[in-house]
DNA sequence: TGTTAATAGTTGTTTTTGTAACTAACAACG
DNA sequence: CGTTGTTAGTTACAAAAACAACTATTAACA
């Protein structure tokens, strides 16, 4: 009555991603969100600004790809609970460069941490080359070339 | 003041995946949604239906490790706009049977084709090597072994 | 200039999801 | 049997995401 050809959803790419990216996730969506009480979101602003240091909204939305909205709240939940300071720009007032305190900072090195150990963990299924290998692919397929 | 270590965002594996995962569905998604108003979890539901057949939305978990609430709306919004019918099990009436309607299959088959060109699409910037083991360390990260 | 368009970011409203509590049916075992 | 536990699925309520409309500021250019 069906099975009319022989598709396999498990080999769909976009599917197969999608597990993969939500599995791979799990174990460290936990550690943010039971130890900092943070969403997704606002793990990735948190890092962007580690990372990269001082930058705008306008900025991490050009690197994250996040929507501005998702940004403009997840910076404020940032703000509220003292993990970074705005200060708006003098060249040009509608920008605000967005910075981590001591507390943002202090965050981000142990999650940091975190994110190391979890990715060594991550991939110590897959020999060095697999692992190289995969994330040229991933970029590729995102779009980050 | 930051960039203390050579940590990379787009080279944590659960990132990278949910960047490759989010952009590599953006194309599919527009088309399941603009031409049949479904959510992620619906195809899904239709899929599943259409490729193993009649079964129940517990093995429909079994296999997608979508939660039941999940399943339970997509099914009933696949059913209100007669993609399914359900019938009750006559051995366990907890149980519930789903199978496709005409016009499920109808949907399913068209959407089939969809996926079939996108996924080819998708991997034609790879080699047939590539993307066998690009699946195999998907799956793997994923779960499915 | 002054008018129109574009940009950075926010807010309001609607959808969708997550979580927990619930119903109904079955199972296990005294 | 009857009590307790488990399972399939639904529903209610809270949290989060999507989307559109908004404010404030800057840019473009007639």
């Amino acid at each position: 009555m069906s099975q009319k050809t022989d598709f396999d959803l498990q080999n769909f790419l976009p599917y197969l991603l999608n597990q993969a990216a939500e599995e791979s996730s799990l174990a460290f969506q936990k550690v943010y969100k039971d130890r900092y009480g943070m969403l997704r979101t606002e793990w990735r602003v948190l890092f962007h600004l580690g990372i990269y240091g001082r930058m705008s909204a306008k900025e991490i939305g050009q690197r994250s790809k996040m929507h501005k909205t998702k940004i403009s709240r997840a910076v404020a939940r940032l703000e509220e609970r003292r993990f970074l300071t705005r200060q708006a720009s003098e060249e040009d007032r509608r920008l605000e460069y967005l910075q981590l305190t001591q507390q943002g900072q202090a965050a981000y090195r142990d999650l940091l941490e975190v994110a190391e150990r979890y990715d060594s963990q991550l991939t110590a299924a897959l020999t060095p080359e697999e692992v190289v290998g995969l994330r040229a692919l991933l970029r590729k397929l995102a779009g980050m070339g």
